[in-house]
DNA sequence: GCCGTTTTCGGCCCGACTGTTTTCAGTCG
């Protein structure tokens, strides 16, 4: 597959963090970082803006020599700089940088005094006691460094649900404490969060830490100051708690949602108007201008209130200065489910069941779209099974008033891209749901290909959990979702946002994506059960985190106009 | 390395906490 957005991110983040250990100009280091981000979260691969001579130096943070670079890296498929420095500098330095109390200062100075490269050579440096003596170095940092390197250094980001169960705890358990809110990524509802950002308003910043660092599920003290206090709780999970007056509380609250790039964006605003943004507020000189609200900040700044899915500066900032923010779909906005299954194949409740729990959420219709018959696993519907359930669907409806089940079908797109069921089942049916569910490692070429081939089947209306992906369980298959998204628009087809919690797929990017070539998007939970039709949160998360707006998401038309804009 | 109706050079976000220090650098978010 050709170079990927997020390769080249990789390579920049990579450049970064080897001219940070090398001692290199911090702004130039931050150059890379900034455009690590800007490219990462681009709307279209830098491939095919590069195809179309669009000029790279116009997008945030890339200057003419970044956008050559960029041009190298994809004519080349590497990076040059890159290359030389981890010629350079070889071994495991970057690693190095993820453990606790080691960054570039100290890593350098590990490397030019005691030649250590690799993560073994640090832990027999400290066995041989070669560290005694390096400044920084005293017995704390060194134990604490053993420690590390004892465990597996598994990045551990969660899943949002997951953390969702840890952080209403959190908050229920600190409540009595003052006004409580999680910020960060979860705030900013990403599909997974690293840690939790816990910020409660109180005027006794000590008695708040006092509290957490008493939580039943805490494993470890990380910090404790009058202001501040990380923990690490049995889960894995670390939790930073700040506490801060109420007058603080907007900056403080906006200052621990971030994005850092987000916040930094903002400062960048005041700076400007010669005023200073911190977490206690917006400041002229000495004098607090704006701070109780996230919302007299933005205006102050002379901004749209930025929803916290957008703070990510993939351009938000700019479209508030103009005033031009899109308007972000919501859960209220939806009329509709368009991806149900029921016990006829691997769900736990009946159509009725599904359907009633489906009204009762105030929906107009569901689809249901049981799996077909290559998922023989799922008891997966052959022909003949479809159209006994269309007939019972036919039967459901006549007794529904004011909902309607439409008939529909999750088909199996086999390994050459044709389907599971002939088109003369397909055409009977309302909405058709065409899924991977095998050959997940296919080439790039040929796996795109047969998603695409898939697409071009008149009666398929949505595609599935387009990437595959399985958070923290398995990657999504090699796909080039550029083309995807591209064919997705010219052959008029809708792409789905998944909202089971592991899935979340289509993700943000690739959602922002597809919007941005005019796809349409279904956001759709892939229920099994009755419960799960809540997962809706879950996945207008990530539409709105990819900039949805509610006339982009099919499933918020009345009925009548969602199946126009079903036929193709 | 980027960026500019203040600048094409000289700026570049800001504060808390820790550990190792004799007043602060490094790390972290």
């Amino acid at each position: 597959m050709p170079v990927q957005n997020a390769e080249i991110a990789s390579m920049f983040d990579q450049t970064a963090d080897l001219l940070e250990i090398k001692g290199e100009n911090p702004f130039r280091v931050r150059a890379y970082r900034k455009a690590a981000r800007t490219v990462e979260g681009l709307p279209q691969s830098v491939r095919s803006l590069l195809a179309a001579h669009e000029d790279l130096s116009e997008l945030p943070g890339i200057g003419k020599d970044l956008a050559g670079k960029i041009a190298d890296i994809v004519a080349s498929g590497h990076f040059e700089l890159l290359d030389q420095l981890k010629k350079k500098m070889p071994g495991e330095l970057g690693e190095m940088a993820s453990l606790p109390g080691l960054g570039p200062k100290r890593i350098k100075l590990l490397y030019d005094e005691v030649k250590v490269r690799t993560l073994d050579d640090l832990k027999r440096a400290i066995q041989k006691g070669k560290l005694h003596g390096l400044h920084g170095f005293g017995p704390v940092v060194e134990k604490k460094l053993a420690a590390a390197l004892e465990k597996p250094v598994a990045e551990k980001r969660f899943k949002l649900a997951v953390a969702e169960a840890e952080a209403e705890a959190l908050v229920a358990f600190l409540r009595d404490k003052g006004r409580v809110v999680v910020a960060g990524s979860y705030r900013r509802r990403r599909d997974t969060v690293g840690d939790l950002d816990i910020l409660v308003t109180s005027k006794h910043g000590a008695a708040v830490g006092d509290k957490l660092v008493g939580y039943d599920s805490v494993a470890e003290v990380l910090a404790q100051g009058p202001t501040r206090t990380t923990v690490v709780l049995r889960s894995g999970i670390q939790v930073d708690l700040r506490a801060v007056p109420d007058a603080s509380y907007g900056a403080a609250l906006m200052y621990f949602t971030g994005s850092k790039a987000h916040n930094i964006a903002l400062r960048n605003i005041a700076n400007d108007h010669k005023w200073k943004l911190n977490e206690y507020g917006l400041f002229s000189g000495k004098r607090r201008i704006a701070g109780a609200t996230e919302e007299e900040i933005y205006k102050k700044l002379g901004l749209a209130y930025i929803p916290p899915e957008m703070r990510e500066d993939r351009g938000e900032v700019a479209l508030a200065l103009k005033g031009e923010l899109p308007r972000l779909v919501t859960v209220d906005d939806i009329r509709g489910d368009l991806h149900v299954h029921s016990d006829w194949t691997d769900g736990t409740a009946s159509i009725a069941e599904m359907a009633a729990a489906a009204q009762a959420r105030g929906y107009a219709y569901m689809a249901l779209t049981d799996h077909s018959r290559r998922q023989t696993m799922s008891h997966g519907l052959d022909p003949a099974k479809v159209a006994r359930q269309i007939r019972e669907v036919d039967k459901l409806n006549a007794k529904l008033k004011n909902f309607t089940v439409l008939k529909g079908i999750e088909v199996d797109i086999l390994k050459d891209g044709k389907l599971d069921l002939p088109d003369k089942t397909l055409e009977q049916l309302d909405v058709v749901v065409a899924s991977v569910h095998s050959f997940f490692d296919l080439p790039p070429e040929a796996q795109t290909e047969r998603i695409i081939r898939a697409m071009r089947n008149p009666y398929v209306s949505i595609i599935g959990h387009p990437t595959g992906r399985l958070i923290g369980e398995r990657e999504p298959y090699a796909v080039d979702m550029d083309r995807v998204t591209s064919a997705a628009r010219e052959l008029n087809c809708c792409l789905e946002i998944n909202g089971q919690p592991e899935r979340l797929d289509l993700n943000d990017i690739h959602a922002h994506m597809a919007k941005s070539k005019g796809v349409k998007i279904a956001v759709s939970t892939d229920a099994h059960a009755t419960s799960s039709f809540a997962y809706i949160r879950y996945g207008i998360d990530q539409a709105r985190r990819g900039w949805l707006t509610a006339d982009e998401v099919i499933n918020t038309r009345r009925l009548p106009e969602l199946r126009k804009l079903l036929k193709r």
